[in-house]
DNA sequence: CGGTATCCAAAGTGATACTG
DNA sequence: CAGTATCACTTTGGATACCG
């Protein structure tokens, strides 16, 4: 899947797997450099490809929170050695 | 990281960890999405990075091998799970 | 063969405005 | 609040050609 190329798309599924279930503000405030439009587009892609799923509360005001799905969860699971270890590689640099 | 969401970046490391050294044809080949100039760019981006290493040999005609790091191996380890899972994944839904 | 140089298309950004 | 829409602008990536 080329999606796991796009930018963001490994952090925002380790955001949404730390948090479990998490609103679109809340991510955003994770990934400072995302613009809200791109963030948009990458749940978009996200919730397409099966990875999370979206729910929609029809309230005022209006509520909408993202989480995993299982196929979510595995990959996340797979990808946190990755980001946990690049991580701590970023630290060692700066 | 934010390199690790560039394209091909990922696809790069697990083919010259699965080779222990390759030349720039053979990754090349591997990836037949990427242009030559995108190939080059990722390659001098993973040196520099430190992940990869490239030994230029002076020979004619001239050849140039690359193998990654300590670094890169410890990533191309962690990195191992989830390109297995999201190629798995891929053929199911073809 | 293994690139770099060049030029062009596509993806992403930022700001802002507007809707439910 | 959580987006979608638009537009101008920057950054990436692709195609091709040429050089050592």
């Amino acid at each position: 899947m080329g999606l796991l190329g796009r930018k963001y798309v490994m952090e925002i599924v380790c955001i949404v797997g730390v948090h479990g279930t998490v609103r679109f503000g809340e991510i955003e405030s994770h990934l400072p450099g995302a613009s809200t439009s791109t963030l948009s587009t990458r749940l978009e892609e996200l919730v397409d490809a099966g990875l999370v799923e979206r729910e929609r509360y029809a309230e005022i005001p209006p509520r909408v929170e993202y989480e995993l799905s299982a196929d979510g969860e595995e990959l996340a699971t797979r990808l946190e050695p990755v980001v946990e270890w690049v991580a701590e590689r970023e630290e060692m640099s700066t």
